[in-house]
DNA sequence: GCCGTTTTCGGCCCGACTGTTTTCAGTCG
């Protein structure tokens, strides 16, 4: 909805001043860790939790949805959240939370986040000993004052200082690059090992949550031991977090903590779906498990008793499956793909027979953002293109930067005219070898091209740094922006839009400017760029580099909603970064996105066809 | 706190590992 709208009558709240999703959300789960400490019924804490959860990842601004007064229908949150998020939302502030707050000191929060401290324990710290912040409970612990407490003694004093030590240094999340290769290094350790079948990496990993906190994998084998052993004691692992018969966890060398998990050859259905979640998908899957009579872990399906107990003795039955789709289709569900499973929407969907055909990487049929090291990629243009046209592309986009990035080494007109000839000389050689039969086996029917694009500056006064006549000579124009980020919502939205409306500029280049963990989205008013890029038939890119991963899933699943094309791009500096179209592709499944709403799942011939349409007098406003 | 054709009250998902226990609570995923 335009901003402009809002202006005159008795104003409610401008949307800047609204608590955001996860605004709301971070206020629901510190009402929910308080009242842990405080000892409340562990179903109300749930609740107060789950509500956070599905308020974050909603796919409306749901503050602005209250004020709007049509707050929308979210499962888990009742009608005394409801009030809660209406007083939020109508004042910025809630009555309730802040007297939970004034219960505590504020700093109290801070130990949940001590590896083996819960709430039980949090709160005896602060009531016997008055300790409420990580320095005290280091000072203590150190001190030798917590032994005396129950459950607490030397052992338990060390762990806690460990882990106040290993807070510091282990507070960032991986992006999903890092945790690749994690996987990788486990995966390959454990390969070769006697019994061991495969190795499997389940949790937020294999959902491809844009960044990853802790690694699961499974390793399917007939014996544990081995591989558990092997596990702990791999030259990466730093310390031993804990270790069983069935699973173990390690923390690497300054990386990431890793939990490894033994799955039973021919049982692994179950496990794979519960240690890749997520937790709420799980809880609803073990809910209608249960209304059926059977108690869902990842052991399998036991037999329920009339009781509800599970049965035991020479009653007990353990149903297993080798698949995950036959334990779904033993809870007559469809297979649901691991990028859906957040609960949101996805069993209803399932149900229902409407689970989205999504995106597989197999559908790109080419690139639209990639650079060579006639601006700040490191290599080649024919390296690129040839790279390109082994992963059986029929098209890459070479977008190398314009004029005014001049850290980039932007290309000034002349040397886009010269990169033009570069480029007409490698085609007219793809073009004789397809003739000839000696283009690589991967290269499709309608053959490989390298199209001639550039990443088009958006300049600090709205300005874009060629002319409509240079830009008319692109085959495809992707429009960014790099500077001027700190401007306010209404002069960077009319920056993109005048991109938007350029019947020369084809796509947005990560619209919203973000680097995951190092800076911000641009301020932008969302609802009028996703409505004038469907109009004028704008492509959003989701770009696949990790550290951005822009357009975001929420985001994304937002502007196809209302009629926007997205491109999948890999913005490529070099040859091994084409990999980024997978990291691209898998946000697109999280954002439910089906090949047709992917303008680079065309073959060449339509892609040159759309822009061609796009570019017509008068198509645009 | 949420939720409901088995319920508007009384339930609410499951198991491994750890540490300090003498049979289990707390934490974690």
């Amino acid at each position: 909805m335009p901003a402009s709208d809002q202006s005159q009558t008795p104003a409610p709240p401008a949307d800047a001043d609204l608590p955001s999703n996860a605004e709301l959300a971070r206020i629901l789960h510190e009402i929910g860790d308080l009242l842990e400490i405080k000892g409340e019924l562990v179903f109300k804490t749930v609740a107060y939790h789950r509500a956070a959860d599905v308020i974050g990842r909603a796919p409306v601004a749901v503050a602005r949805a209250y004020v709007d007064g049509h707050p929308p229908a979210l499962a888990g949150v009742g009608r005394a959240t409801a009030d809660k998020v209406a007083e939020l939302a109508r004042t910025g502030r809630l009555a309730y939370h802040e007297a939970l707050k004034a219960e505590f000191p504020a700093t109290l929060l801070d130990l949940l986040n001590v590896p083996g401290l819960g709430p039980k324990t949090v709160r005896q710290l602060w009531t016997t000993l008055g300790i409420a912040d990580l320095d005290a409970l280091r000072a203590a612990a150190a001190d030798g004052r917590l032994r005396g407490m129950r459950g607490m003694s030397v052992r338990t004093e060390q762990a806690i200082l460990d882990g106040i030590d290993g807070l510091r240094s282990r507070d960032r999340r991986m992006l999903l690059g890092e945790a690749r290769d994690a996987v990788q290094l486990v995966a390959d350790a454990l390969a070769g090992l006697e019994g061991v079948t495969r190795v499997v990496p389940a949790g937020s990993f294999r959902r491809r949550r844009e960044t990853i906190g802790d690694l699961d994998l499974l390793v399917e084998t007939t014996d544990a031991g081995p591989a558990i052993g092997r596990f702990t004691t791999l030259p990466a692992v730093e310390s031993v977090l804990n270790q069983g018969t069935e699973k173990a966890s390690v923390e690497l060398e300054r990386g990431p903590r890793i939990d490894l998990m033994r799955m039973a050859p021919g049982a692994a259905g179950t496990y794979l779906i519960h240690f890749t979640g997520s937790k709420a998908h799980n809880v609803r899957l073990r809910e209608r498990a249960r209304d059926r009579g059977w108690s869902l872990s990842e052991k399998g399906f036991a037999r329920l008793a009339e009781d509800g107990a599970v049965r035991t003795g020479p009653d007990a039955e353990l149903r297993v499956f080798a698949s995950e789709a036959e334990a779904y289709a033993f809870l007559d569900l469809p297979f649901i793909e691991p990028e859906l499973r957040e609960d949101s929407g996805e069993i209803e969907a399932a149900l229902e027979g409407r689970l989205p055909n999504l995106l597989g990487l197999a559908d790109l049929q080419g690139d639209l953002h990639s650079h060579s090291d006639w601006s700040d990629g490191t290599q080649p243009i024919e390296v690129m293109a040839e790279a390109a046209r082994r992963r059986g592309h029929a098209y890459q986009v070479l977008t190398d930067h314009s004029v005014s990035l001049a850290i980039a080494r932007g290309l000034t007109p002349e040397r886009v005219a010269m990169q033009a000839r570069v480029i007409a000389g490698l085609n007219r050689r793809f073009a004789t070898e397809e003739d000839a039969g000696t283009a690589p086996p991967e290269t499709p029917a309608e053959g490989f091209r390298l199209l001639h694009g550039c990443e088009l500056e958006i300049r600090a006064d709205g300005r874009l740094d060629y002319d409509d006549a240079l830009l008319s000579r692109f085959d495809l124009v992707v429009a960014s922006l790099h500077v001027g980020r700190n401007q306010s919502r209404s002069e960077l939205t009319a920056r993109v839009l005048g991109a938007i409306r350029n019947p020369h500029v084809d796509v947005i280049a990560h619209p919203s400017g973000r680097k995951i963990g190092v800076r911000d989205d641009l301020d932008l008013d969302w609802d009028v760029i996703y409505a004038e890029a469907a109009s004028t038939g704008t492509v959003l890119e989701m770009n696949g580099s990790p550290p951005r991963l822009d357009l975001s899933v929420e985001r994304a699943r937002h502007a196809v909603s209302v009629g926007c094309l997205v491109a999948v791009d890999s913005d490529a500096h070099r040859v091994e970064e084409f990999e980024h179209l997978a990291w691209g592709a898998s946000q697109a499944r999280r954002a439910w996105i089906e090949s047709p709403s992917v303008i680079n799942t065309r073959s060449r011939a339509a892609l040159l066809d759309y822009v061609a349409r796009n570019d017509a007098p008068g198509r645009r406003a």
